[in-house]
Order: structure tokens, then C-alpha cells, then sequence
DNA sequence: ACGGAGACACAAGCGTCGGTTGTGGCTCGC
DNA sequence: GCGAGCCACAACCGACGCTTGTGTCTCCGT
């Protein structure tokens, strides 16, 4: 590919192999080689050296687009000046929306979205601290005072609960319920370890309104858990509102959103203090400039009360 | 980066050498070699086979991206099922910028610009005939009964031209200027070669409003004579109001319309009958929704009146 | 507690691919 | 008409990458 630009760059073979420093008959069996596997010819020679076809015409700028990514691929694990990486907790979360509304508000940033293996709060701020990603989104059950040195939290992002129901759900009529309506209801939470960062939160949830939450069975993703809530009479789940779950069409899912008072989820920025990477300033701009309101009657558990 | 890509999909070494038609020592080998040129581990291994470090899963998504570049520029000349071919005079043109919102109206759509290199309408055709390309944009000065069987030409884009001029050229104070005006004045439009299609056009309209255009001079690209433009006293050069130049902002170029009459480029889109290709539907649907009005006082030469 | 299964890494052998050197053919321009 | 400039073909050679063979580690079942 670099060849192949050298020489469209260039205009003749020979001076593209004084750019790339080698010799014009390697460049000759670098392009016959792409032609052959390509299957068309890309460059019309002449005696003053060659022109690009219109196959190579084509063919150009999806080349340079190919180098461009192969440099951004490079430069996305490159130590010292790499892309801002964020850790989310899942791709359809709330903190990922808005990773990617930033994203499309500044096309080209350079920002990658990970999701740590081991997902607890600890490791993450331990990654942040140790600077292996920029920042993490992540509900903080910590005392300030409790944070290792130089890490700064902020929260960010309060997403309200939704209860989401299939069809045939006694609740689902309802156009908003109160938690404590939630009571006696199974509501189905798949995939919770003890420890991990939700179970913090929702053991908190289930103890103020005394509701049942089952964390039990493994969990098979997303897609699988809307598939049986759909079908259930008395499964529902909860879910964040700005969550983004897809699901076929043909499921009939209700979201029914909590008030009196709402449950939110904290979701909080955890960052390195000092950091002096350009993308991070503009994402907390961005960040701070698209919070939403916090609902005046908010539920969080109490170890977030403080922030 | 496809054995990267099928080991993170596996997640493990063994499965994706059979995926992948090779042992697992030479996957080992690949991935050993990646991590060597990037300076990083991708892989934790593990007992049970590998899982993605952080700057593996920031890779993943480059990497992806890059085969899927790959994939595209090997479309983009596949025959049989490439990408959309449309030829323009040059990229800075209004059809060019129509194809460009096109494209960003229908993003993702495959789509390649290319510019024939020995740009005359005949050879356009021909090659629009002959199927190297779907269409081009050309001002064709042809009657329907001499164009080659099966070719179809619609008039889509009348392009207004302005006169350019530096700050210090007489007319530079303008807001509008009939074609007449325009008498006496030197206006260079370098690179017309005899028989080209401009130049069909351009010797119309000298002769029609009494006009001196200069055609001499080696063409040293757009840049080169904005810069002369912007720097003299007495030349100018005529433009379409759907050009897109790019100067320095230290250039103080005005652009001034011309009416009474208004002379417009008569862009035409040139196509075969019976293409079935769904991008070329999609283009033709969007360049006849977003047609500009035609002036009420448009002037085009003899040969394009009859369309 | 121990042994086997499964997974990745290291080492040696070997073929292929990609580079260089050498040469020929072609076109354009003096 | 001849030389300069450019690209293609051929022969040679080293290096890279894949395979086969083996080692080591961890987990799990007996």
C-alpha cells in the first residue's frame, strides 16, 4: 500500500523507490503484486513513468484511508501521546451514550472507549492511577479521603432507573411507578457478583424498598435477558434511562420510569489529577456541559449522598 | 491483525489457528510479532487460553476498522459489484461538492470520486459506455442523436459564475456585473486546452458578450492562480458559484456574481441505460431533489439550449 | 495428591517470498 | 538517429514465516 501511494505520489517508479529506499525493480514487483492480487491493472505505464487508471483512481483514496487507520491503530497503544482511553462499564450504558455523543460532537478526537476485563471500582482507580487508561466511569462507594493520591472523582452523570417489563407483566400498563410499588415483584438482575460495583448499589436499592432482586443464573448478555423478559409474565428487570439496549422488534418491552422518589444511578468520572491530555479537558467540558438535571426527589444509596 | 482478530474473537490461541487454517505456533508467532512492533502486550495469557489487556481491547476496534478498510479498497476495484463510479472535471467543482453532500446525507454509501485523467467529454462517455465508470458529470455539447447507444444525459446542475478578483482590481467593488462588463478586462483561466470541454464553453461566451479570456500559460493548479489573482492589479478569472477553493485567509479575493444575463455551467450527469446499480437510483434521486433553480435570465451556449 | 488434558512458548528445519544486481526494450527529445 | 530515462524480466540470495517436535504451566477430575 505504501508502494502503491509512493508511486501515484510520485507519478514514475523510480522516484518512488528513492523515496521508500529500494530499488525501482522492487518497486515494480510491489505493484505487480497488488495488481495481481487485486486483479486489475492500477497504473498505465509510459515512457515518462506511469498514471493511475481509473481502477487506481479508485483505489487511492481507499489506500490512504487504510494507512491512516493502520497509523491510528498504532498510535491507539502507542506510550506517551496515544488516543484518550475511557473505561466504561458496558457499551450500552449511559456513561457510553455519552462517550459517544461527545465523539460525534467532535468527529476525529481521538478517544477510545475500553471496558475493563475485572470490573470493580478498585481496579479500575488502580488503572487510572497507574495511568494505563485516562479515565473511568464508575459509581464510587469511597470516601474521599479513602482515594489513592491524585485521583479525582466527579459525579457526572445521575441516570434515572427504569423498571422494563414484556407485555403480558401486571405492571405493564403503568405510565410510572414508585419504587416501593416494585415490592413483591421479582425482578430479575442477572449477572451481579458479590462485591462487584452494582451489587453495592442495588443491595442498598432492595433494602430501602424492601424489594426482591434476584442476581441469580448466569448471565447470557443483553440480548438474552430481554428475550426472557419478554416472555415472562412476572420477570421485569431495571435499566438505566439512558441506557441503550436494542432488541428485535417483535418484542412487545415496556420501559416504566420510577418516581416518588427515583432511584438514579451515580455514575461518577474517576480521573488522574493533572493529566494534561487535551481530549480529557474537552470531554469534561463536554461532560459538564450535557448533565442532566438531577431530579429533585433523587434516590442514591447512601454512600453517594455525600458527593 | 486478522490473527489478532481471531484470537480476541476466540479467545484463544488453539481455536483461532484452526479458524485460520494454521498451527497454533505460528499464530503464537504472529501475535508475538505484533506485540513486538507495537511495543506492547495484547494478550494476557492464561491457563485457559488469553483474555485482551487494556491496550489489546483499545486495539480491537482499530484493528477492525482497518480490515474493513481493507475490504472496501478491494471492493472499490472488484468488478462485477464495486462501489459506485463517478467521474467529475475536478474535485473542487459543484458537482464534486453535490457528490460530497451526497455523501454526507447518505453516509456510508459506496461511493468513489474519481477524475478522468484525459478529461474530454467524448472519452467520458466512452468510458461511461463501456462501463469503467457509472457516470460523470459533464457539460455535454453533443445532440441526443450523436451520443453513443444507450447513454442518457440530464441537465442537473446550472452553476452560476462569478467573476474572482483581487483587492486591488478594478472591479473589485462590485456587487454584481453584467457579462458585458466584463469587456476590456483580461480574464486568465490557464490550463484550457484546445477541444477540452471548458474551452467549448468558454469560446461560446467570449464571443458572445465580446470577451478576452487568456488561456496561455502553464497550469500550475488552483493555488498557484489564486495566488496570482490576489496579487494583481488587472487579471481575474471566472469560477462557479459551487466551487470550492481554499486560499490562505491573508488572500482578500472578492467573488463577484454575474447577471443581466446570468451565465451558468451547464453541468450534465451522463449515465447507461439500465445500470441497476442502488447507489446510482439513490444519486439520481438526491441530485433531482436538491436542483437548483435555474436563473430567469440564465445565458448557456447555443448547443446546451435545446436541453 | 497425582496425573492427564489442554493451552501457550521455544527450537530446529525448510520452502517461499521479497529484495538486489544485471540486462533488455521502449519512448521521447535533442 | 542516438542517448537518456524509465519500466519489465531473469537470476541469485537471504530472511521471514510456517510446520513439526518438544517443553512447561495450570487446572481439574480421579
Amino acid at each position: 500500500m505504501r508502494t502503491f501511494l509512493a508511486v501515484a505520489d510520485a507519478g514514475q517508479f523510480q522516484e518512488a523507490a528513492v523515496d521508500l529506499r529500494i530499488t525501482q525493480q522492487a518497486v515494480s514487483k510491489r505493484v505487480a503484486n497488488l495488481e495481481r492480487s487485486l486483479g486489475v491493472t492500477l497504473f498505465t505505464r509510459t515512457a515518462r513513468g506511469v498514471r493511475l487508471t481509473l481502477d487506481g483512481e479508485a483505489f487511492l483514496p481507499h489506500s490512504r484511508e487504510l494507512l491512516h487507520a493502520a497509523e491510528r491503530a498504532a498510535a491507539s497503544v502507542r506510550p506517551g501521546n496515544r488516543a484518550l482511553r475511557v473505561d466504561v462499564l458496558n457499551r450500552r450504558s449511559a456513561p457510553a451514550e455519552a462517550l459517544h455523543r461527545f465523539y460525534r460532537a467532535h468527529p476525529g478526537t481521538d478517544l477510545d472507549v475500553v471496558t475493563l476485563a475485572d470490573a470493580n471500582v478498585e481496579a479500575a482507580i488502580e488503572a487510572v492511577h497507574a495511568g494505563e487508561i485516562d479515565a473511568s466511569f464508575r459509581a464510587v462507594p469511597l470516601p474521599a479521603r479513602d482515594l489513592p493520591d491524585g485521583i479525582l472523582v466527579d459525579r457526572v452523570l445521575d441516570d434515572p432507573l427504569h423498571l422494563l417489563v414484556g407485555a403480558a407483566h401486571p405492571l405493564a400498563a403503568a405510565t410510572a411507578l414508585t419504587p416501593a410499588a416494585l415490592a413483591g415483584h421479582r425482578i430479575w438482575i442477572p449477572g451481579i457478583r458479590q462485591g462487584a460495583e452494582w451489587a453495592v448499589y442495588y443491595d442498598e436499592l432492595t433494602e430501602a424498598f424492601d424489594l426482591r432482586i434476584d442476581a441469580i443464573g448466569p448471565n447470557f448478555g443483553s440480548a438474552a435477558l430481554l428475550d426472557a423478559i419478554a416472555d415472562s409474565a412476572d420477570l421485569a428487570t431495571l435499566v438505566g434511562a439512558g441506557d441503550r439496549h436494542v432488541w428485535p422488534a417483535t418484542h412487545d418491552l415496556r420501559r416504566i420510569p420510577l418516581h416518588g422518589p427515583t432511584p438514579v444511578y451515580p455514575h461518577s468520572f474517576v480521573r488522574r489529577a493533572g493529566n494534561p491530555h487535551p481530549t480529557l479537558t474537552a470531554l469534561r467540558r463536554h461532560l459538564a456541559a450535557t448533565r442532566p438535571a438531577r431530579p429533585v426527589d433523587a434516590w442514591v444509596p447512601g454512600w453517594a449522598r455525600r458527593r
